[in-house]
DNA sequence: TCCAATACTGACAAAAAATGGCAGTATCAG
DNA sequence: CTGATACTGCCATTTTTTGTCAGTATTGGA
């Protein structure tokens, strides 16, 4: 296996352990002496993954992928950077932050002329509606989806009526005007629609719900509805 | 240097050169022998990287950008994804196009339970309104910015009256219900902006324009203006 | 306090990969 | 047909990667 490869396996291992991993572990797993694993670490951190080592303790990657070397086409990038621009513009927040420090990680790689380039990529996304506020909770809602967690969340509806509700989040909607999570809700026992800035309270639950969000989602497309309602 | 930083190397000679070049010259540049540059062409070909040779010519790279390996953290893939499928819902077009492929491209190189991860992704773009049509010229206006050329176009304004300007498009703006191009108009000799589905007529020309597109962009840029007008 | 577990470094020889040279074939344009 | 070039296989040489060994450093727990 050339070592490009094995840097790239060294990643997914300490992916798959989510605890600390010891470097003679990831050695044996390899098939490499401990040395050369040391090498490879000090390799991928200065590619930028994000893994610490303790003596005593041993190794762990903060969550995150590994691109091998990829080729993209004008069109391509051009998609890339115009959506990253949206996504920052309109999302805001943590996920806001997250689309402009992808692209800087992009231009950061790229040579002088064609971080230039990117930078006055001629595709610009308008101001559009202001999105409404109410998004303190996004970032809590987007964890959960992605841990499966139930959420017991405080809802007023659009004609003013308030409920507390636990919902399973599976998927959550950008759409012009505001943020929409799709959940299953143990209330109605159905699928329901949120609107993030109509949800007064949030609490975050360790109790995961007991069905795939992945599932969830394909059922939910399955069903017949043209636009989602609340 | 090192193997993968030449591979880099040689993308950016063969981006240089816009005519085809000989793999001799090539390999001077790079100060390696031609039997290593015919590897190293296959090797970068092995990726992805458009590279096409023909006996008695030369090689010749299609207009792309290649990246070294690279990491993302979560929230910066989900950015990317989110972001491209926009793109790919509110561009439509050889940009929707590459909007997916680009994804397409990103999951290719991912392990298979990640891949899944990045279909699965729980962030959706809503349907929004419809974007207006007329998008037949935006290809072109696209390849006019790059290029840096002058289009004629016949225009329709909002309250019906038509004419005919040419314009040196520096930028495409993206938003909720259209698409605008932005140019200097040689017509009223200051900048201006056209919505593309009100372009009845256009045509490309071989001329370019006397001002490089950065320069316009950061002009038009410090102008004051709230929201572009047509 | 000491020990066990672990991270990490430098040096160097052994193993593996990349490279260059050569000989040759294939294709294309004129 | 010829000249220019792409491309392949083979193999000796050069460079890079790897493993071993001998160390140091840090931490948590006995």
């Amino acid at each position: 296996m050339s070592r490009s490869a094995r840097l790239l396996d060294l990643i997914q291992i300490l992916r798959r352990h989510r605890q600390p991993v010891s470097g003679e572990n990831l050695a044996r797993e390899l098939g490499i002496s401990i040395r050369t694993l040391y090498r490879d670490i000090a390799t991928l951190q200065a590619q930028g993954a994000d893994i610490t080592g303790e003596p005593g303790i041993g190794y762990i990657l903060k969550p995150g992928f590994m691109l091998p070397p990829l080729m993209f086409s004008e069109d391509e990038l051009e998609a890339l950077v115009l959506g990253s621009r949206w996504v920052s513009r309109r999302a805001g927040g943590p996920l806001g932050k997250a689309a402009e420090n992808a692209l800087a990680k992009i231009a950061s790689v790229l040579p002088k002329d064609l971080r230039e380039q990117l930078d006055a990529t001629n595709l610009l996304v308008g101001p559009g509606d202001q999105v409404i506020a109410g998004d303190t909770h996004l970032s809590a809602i987007r964890l959960a989806i992605r841990k499966e967690r139930k959420l017991a969340i405080a809802y007023e509806d659009e004609s003013g009526r308030s409920s507390e509700r636990t919902i399973w989040p599976f998927a959550l909607g950008f759409f012009d005007r505001a943020r929409v999570v799709i959940t299953w809700c143990e209330l109605r026992n159905d699928f329901r629609h949120f609107r993030a800035d109509r949800i007064t309270r949030l609490h975050e639950t360790d109790i995961r719900y007991p069905r795939r969000k992945a599932v969830l989602l394909k059922e939910w497309r399955e069903l017949d509805h043209g636009k989602p309602k609340n």
